[in-house]
DNA sequence: TCTGGGGTCCTAGGACCC
DNA sequence: TCTGGGGTCCTAGGACCC
């Protein structure tokens, strides 16, 4: 059997950990920058918020106003003016995303989930699969033998584990605050779709499992074929077309229909899931393959030093990301796009990347080629809204090929010294305590190293009349670079946001 | 004014090896 | 008349996931 645990609405759920005063009201998370909701609460849903809409576009849509009751407890409280009279809900609270608040809260979940479990995968943020063996009665033992389990024995050990689901619920939502909703069964897809019956109906208390042909039949029927797990919109729209609606009517096709059909081997997969037929490989914490850090920016930016220190800054992530999960990068790639929202504006958008002859972790390394890189693919004139860096060509950080004609075994060992005590002093005093200097840029009066220069060059200062007038500058650091107007505080990660109990 | 940020897998085709 | 039989590696593109 597989169980798949997830998280319900999980931004959300984070968020209301410490506002429980917003249980049972609207809520919704953004995106970076307040651009998107990306997470509604059950009662978001309800006033037909859509996931992925606009922030600007939804405060319009609803008619947003300050609220106007004394008693609120924050600035991201709004009234609403739009909604149907049949709504019940008149005040939304909203919220920038909180990734460090969500990063400590699920892995208190995982957490959990390793202690009470035989075997687990976490799939992403909010999800975690749980592996259990043929024979189950042997808690914390993986068997890979196949076992034969009479009827009888089979019934009640399934019985055990809804029994597992729902105590494994209470304990995470006692300990943690955070609702989960578990699905069991054969499958991992089946698991997926017996979640999503565990989330909709209370009935089966937070956990509902597909043990018998008669409730895999009955879930399959109720079941839309563009919610399966695997089947995406361009999958569901062709089946559709060819009147498959359900997760059964597709069951119920032949195998060698879906082989001539898609001619595709991970939707025949996903038949053969919904067949009951564990297909989809069981998945191990594997290191990453690409590692890409990227950000639009909150506005437009046209000047090349604020966009180097953007790069500057991701390729530090990067260069982070590599050496946390101990391997090294032969590619560093960089690309840089244009706002394609704003089609009044002339359009660019361009990659490229650079291969180093060692593969490497070094942060000073890996920003001065996305600074190379980014040279070749800045074009003056254009109003850039977004750019991102991206490491490829990723394998264990030892043993590494040297070079055999250019090895300096010091420099390589000083590097390496540097980056360990880079990454040790962000992660005791929070990251971003230390910085290159690239990570930073000047700036005055909200204008750039580069406009300051150009006004000076366009007022005719010669370089002695420059030299004088430079202007006092101030470095801004890339931290504040992002937009979240609603951000919730970090009371489990930062001393200075501690709960207080009066 | 305003529009997110990450990842994976599979396949076909081309270049190259012996 | 008559043109083999194995492989690997890399890339681009398209689908999917959260």
């Amino acid at each position: 059997m597989f169980g798949i645990v997830d998280c319900d609405n999980c931004y959300v759920s984070c968020e209301r950990v410490f506002r429980p005063d917003l249980n049972g009201k609207p809520v919704v998370v953004l995106s970076n920058n307040d651009g998107c909701v990306v997470a509604r609460s059950n009662e978001a849903k309800a006033l037909g918020i859509k996931a992925g809409t606009p922030y600007f576009q939804l405060a319009q849509q609803l008619g947003f106003r300050p609220t106007s009751d004394a008693t609120r407890q924050c600035s991201y409280e709004y009234d609403i003016a739009l909604a149907a009279p049949s709504v019940p809900y008149k005040k939304i609270a909203v919220f920038s995303s909180n990734y460090e608040l969500y990063g400590e809260l699920t892995g208190r979940v995982v957490e959990i989930i390793r202690q009470e479990a035989p075997a687990y995968f976490r799939y992403s943020i909010d999800e975690c699969f749980v592996y259990f063996p043929e024979n189950r009665s042997e808690k914390g033992k993986v068997k890979s033998e196949k076992f034969a389990v009479a009827d009888s024995q089979l019934s009640t050990l399934n019985s055990q584990l809804k029994d597992w689901g729902e105590n494994l619920h209470q304990r995470i939502k006692k300990s943690v605050g955070m609702p989960v909703s578990i699905g069991l069964g054969p499958t991992k897809t089946l698991a997926k779709l017996a979640s999503h019956f565990a989330k909709k109906y209370p009935g089966y208390r937070h956990c509902c499992m597909i043990d018998t042909e008669e409730k895999r039949v009955k879930a399959l029927k109720l079941y839309p074929i563009e919610d399966v797990w695997g089947i995406g919109r361009r999958y569901a729209a062709k089946l559709e077309s060819m009147g498959v609606k359900t997760a059964y009517d597709f069951a119920q096709h032949h195998g060698d229909w879906v082989k001539a059909t898609f001619n595709n081997i991970v939707i025949y997969r996903t038949w053969q899931e919904l067949n009951g037929i564990d297909a989809v490989p069981n998945e191990e914490m594997a290191k990453k393959k690409s590692i890409c850090t990227s950000r639009s920016f909150p506005g437009m930016i046209s000047d090349f030093e604020p966009i180097r220190t953007h790069v500057a800054n991701y390729a530090m992530r990067c260069a982070e990301k590599l050496r946390a999960q101990e391997t090294v990068a032969s590619v560093v790639g960089v690309f840089l796009n244009t706002n394609f929202f704003r089609e009044d504006l002339p359009q660019y958008w361009n990659f490229q990347e650079k291969r180093f002859v060692v593969p490497t972790n070094s942060s000073i390394e890996i920003v001065k080629a996305a600074t190379e890189v980014l040279q070749q693919i800045f074009v003056p004139g254009y109003q850039y809204k977004k750019a991102g860096v991206i490491v490829m060509g990723i394998g264990p950080n030892s043993p590494v090929q040297m070079d055999l004609f250019d090895y300096n075994a010091e420099q390589f060992q000083k590097m390496k010294r540097l980056d360990a005590v880079i990454d040790r002093i962000n992660k005791v005093n929070g990251s971003e305590t230390i910085i290159l200097g690239s990570q930073q840029y000047t700036k005055k009066d909200g204008k750039g190293k580069a406009a300051i220069e150009r006004e000076q060059s366009q007022a005719g200062l010669n370089s002695a009349e420059r030299k004088q007038s430079r202007p006092k500058v101030k470095a801004e650091v890339f931290a504040n670079a992002i937009k979240h107007d609603y951000r919730s505080k970090n009371p489990t990660t930062r001393w200075s946001d501690i709960i207080r109990l009066k």
